[in-house]
RNA sequence: GCAGCCUUAGCUCAGUUGGUUAGAGCGCUUGAUUGUGGAUCAAGAGGUCCCCCGUUCGAACCGGGGAGGCUGUACCA
């Protein structure tokens, strides 16, 4: 475009995207379909039921965050429908299946048993791993208070990551009880009917959580003084004493390498007198149950580990909670980033969300995948199944149009291959042979088909191999070879034109 | 939210300690060689130097404000 052409509009809009959101295209976006059904497949085949739910829902439904005029969009996106009532962006898929449960509660089976995915929005700063809208693969099964219920979503995650190709002991599913973590901050002599003591009980369990991210120092910084990061900026501590810290820290050790052994060490927490030690025992026996089922199920330490410093989002987990992450060592990690994608999933038990719609506590529990963060750690990975090789190579025929007033033959050509079962596609657009090549070399198609002049008096169909001509061309400089290469094609008989295409395809 | 750094072509970046017409590589378009993509060669298109205000004879460059981005940190249902 010219200047003076610009001048006269000079409001044209850029083709920008807002933080935080991103395009998706063929090659993932077909990835992430993939992904999308071989989970869903496995939570049939455990006898779960499809749910959808709309994007939108009433603000006071999905709880918490409630907008008000000033800052409706903190922490979700919100808007104020022509009735005056202020609609959010769902920003998970538990508190829509909260609702939907209340609401239909008498016709449902119970225990309720559903999956579900879609897109997700959260109006938080984007960053590496993270954005604002980001799709969520749930399973839940409501209803049921037992173990049992808690060790199927354990396996259930196991199962999925081996789905996915992902190597055993190349994932860990990280468990911890919530009513441990609350018996603990109890029996450190917190009080709390103190005024302070919620915030200082947040503060101590966020500070629980960063032990991965940040080491033992420096969580022993946020549980006394405070800590410094590096670029300057303070962080409050919890500010316990030592004596407090000290316990928490030996509580926090993670050197334990099977279950058993994690159950034994917390133990000794639970000898103490007092409401806290009474707390934390109870939720050694929930996981205690739990590993007795894994055991017997034959899931190990290396697949499902417990793990203290677990904690989880602050607000609804009641009992166990899960943690999914992967070890990225086997990556290639070229920049080091791909080692740090964080969780890729995470739950626990609820006991208390339908609540909030039936006034009766109905127990329940599920965990939620984040479909973008496994995909881009599978592809750090270098984790494939079978079907996405298989998926990712060369298949396209593009039939190139040499003559426009044959398009009805080169259609029923095309037609003809697609009933053999081969992709193919005339191209459809206005430029000559070389634009239709580049065409079909920027699809990253296979084979192209040329049936012009030539071809037609010899009654033949010219097959050429894009990759094939691709390779002899990085192996050439000199424009004379490259001349005399001859296109890495060749002429069959149009009777013979189909085998010959399903042989090529078969070989690359 | 807080802190630090950053913003020049589609991308990655040079640039003049303030001086007229702002550059490179890659990419893109067109052409040559073949009815033929990818190699090679040639030509071309593409810029409000993030925006606004100020200082100055003169600002991409200096000052102020704003927006956007990156990193860390906080929050994360």
């Amino acid at each position: 475009m010219t200047k003076a052409k610009r001048a006269k509009q000079p409001k044209a809009p850029k083709p920008r995207l807002p933080r935080g959101l991103q395009d998706i295209d063929s090659k993932p976006f077909t990835q992430q379909i993939n992904m999308v059904s071989q989970l869903a497949s496995l939570c049939e085949a455990h006898g779960f039921c499809a749910l959808d739910t709309p994007a939108l829902e009433y603000a006071d439904v999905l709880g918490k965050f409630l907008p008000d005029a000033e800052r409706p969009n903190e922490g979700v996106f919100a808007l104020l429908d022509d009735d005056e009532q202020w609609l959010s962006l769902r920003y998970d898929l538990t508190a829509p299946l909260a609702r939907y449960v209340a609401a239909h509660y008498d016709q449902l089976p119970k225990p309720f048993r559903r999956y579900q995915w879609g897109w997700v929005w959260r109006n938080e700063k984007p960053g590496l791993g993270r954005f604002r809208q980001f799709m969520q693969f749930d399973v839940d099964t409501v209803g049921a208070s037992g173990a049992q219920a808690d060790v199927e979503m354990c396996m259930l995650a196991a199962d999925f990551m081996e789905a996915l190709g992902i190597a055993r002991g190349d994932y860990l599913l990280r468990v911890n009880n919530r009513k441990i973590l609350d018996g603990i901050l109890l029996s450190l002599g917190l009080d709390p009917d103190d005024a302070a003591y919620e915030m200082r009980r947040l503060t101590i369990l966020r500070a629980m959580d960063k032990l991965d991210r940040l080491g033992m120092d420096a969580i022993r910084l946020l549980l006394g003084a405070g800590r410094k990061d590096e670029s300057g900026d303070f962080t409050e501590g919890a500010g316990l004493g030592a004596a407090a810290i000290d316990k928490i820290v030996d509580f926090l050790q993670t050197d334990d390498k099977d279950r058993q052994a994690v159950l034994n060490r917390l133990g000794t927490h639970a000898q103490d007198k007092g409401k806290g030690a009474e707390l934390v025992k109870i939720g050694l026996h929930e996981l205690a149950l739990m590993d007795e089922l894994l055991t017997q199920l034959g899931y190990g330490a290396e697949r499902v580990l417990f793990d203290p410093s677990i904690v989880r989002g602050l607000d609804y987990y009641t009992g166990p909670v899960f943690e999914m992450s992967l070890n990225m060592s086997s990556a290639k990690s070229q920049t080091g980033d791909a080692a740090r994608v964080g969780a890729i999933g995470g739950g626990g038990r609820y006991d208390g969300l339908v609540a909030r719609f039936k006034g009766v506590a109905i127990p329940a529990t599920g965990i939620s995948i984040g479909i973008n963060r496994l995909m881009a750690a599978r592809e750090a990975m270098g984790a494939m199944t079978e079907a996405e090789q298989e998926a990712g190579k060369a298949r396209l025929v593009v039939v190139l149009v040499m003559d426009k007033t044959r398009l009805g033959d080169m259609l029923a050509l095309v037609q003809q291959l697609r009933k053999a079962g081969i992709q193919a596609e005339l191209y459809m657009g206005d430029g000559g042979m070389k634009a239709q090549l580049r065409y079909a070399d920027i699809k990253g198609a296979a084979l192209a088909l040329i049936e012009g002049e030539d071809e037609l008096a010899k009654g033949v169909i010219t097959i050429k191999d894009l990759a094939l001509g691709r390779q002899k061309a990085a192996e050439i400089a000199d424009n004379a070879e490259w001349r005399a290469s001859q296109h890495a094609q060749q002429q069959v008989k149009k009777e013979a034109l189909i085998a010959m295409i399903q042989q090529k395809l078969q070989i690359n």
